[in-house]
DNA sequence: TTAACACATGTTTATCTGTTCATATGTATA
DNA sequence: TATACATATGAACAGATAAACATGTGTTAA
């Protein structure tokens, strides 16, 4: 393509098929594998729910028994063991017996902060 | 009841119903409104597929056009703009138009750093 | 070992959600 | 203004998912 021919964004470019090829590479390069990005997501679905986002927060500093969380959020008990299987398979829950009792905690300083980031994202 | 009709659990806090009653009551206070919550959860959930987090990692430092985005993660352009549209309504996306295109990009530092917690949690 | 309690799990159902296809809107250019 | 290009939107369908209900497993104490 002569160059009298090319738009002022082809020429600044270098001729390239729409001005847009070597951002998209470069982008592209950049980009993690696709199974890392499906975890994230995956990751962020577990909270995208507001019963398992109530459990999560009534954790944040509190260690609870699953009828404690029942009672407290007036969830029944089975909804609640469904959602904390849920929490456990993520990581993001930790457990303990104690007798009959099962006392969760959430698992470590990362759920926190991600709860606290989005926190100061809604409260805007 | 009785003091000597009392377990150790119900004497060591006083002898209410199930020892666990004032923690309960305790985190029910420390709980956010509902309604905070369900907001919270519907954050996550923007976040919670892997198309749209694929399209917000791409933007992670990118501007980024919707055939952009097309190409970039060989996406129909109706999908991408369907997720464009719930990215803008979650304002974790803002954009401008510069002649036919419209250019999107994160819209704040929050954004970047729920993404970047999340990363931290997936990659152990 | 039986009963009572605490929790987990399987299944079904109603609802939600992402993609596709078709079409509409908005913008630049000949 | 006609055409092509870039993006948005509406409708319909398929797959995912949370809640409810019933039942199973594990633990304690009489």
């Amino acid at each position: 393509m002569p160059a009298e021919h090319m738009n002022r964004e082809q020429i600044s470019n270098g001729g390239s098929k729409n001005g847009r090829e070597d951002i998209v590479d470069r982008v592209m390069e950049q980009q993690p594998d696709d199974e890392i990005l499906y975890d994230l997501a995956e990751l962020f679905k577990v909270f995208g729910d507001s019963t398992r986002i109530k459990i999560l927060y009534a954790m944040f500093d509190n260690e609870l028994c699953v009828n404690d969380i029942a009672r407290l959020l007036n969830l029944s008990q089975s909804s609640v063991s469904h959602q904390l299987r849920i929490l456990k398979s993520s990581k993001l829950v930790k457990f303990r017996r104690d007798g009959k009792s099962i006392y969760y905690s959430l698992d470590d300083e990362h759920v926190r902060a991600i709860i606290s980031m989005g926190m100061e994202h809604v409260e805007e």
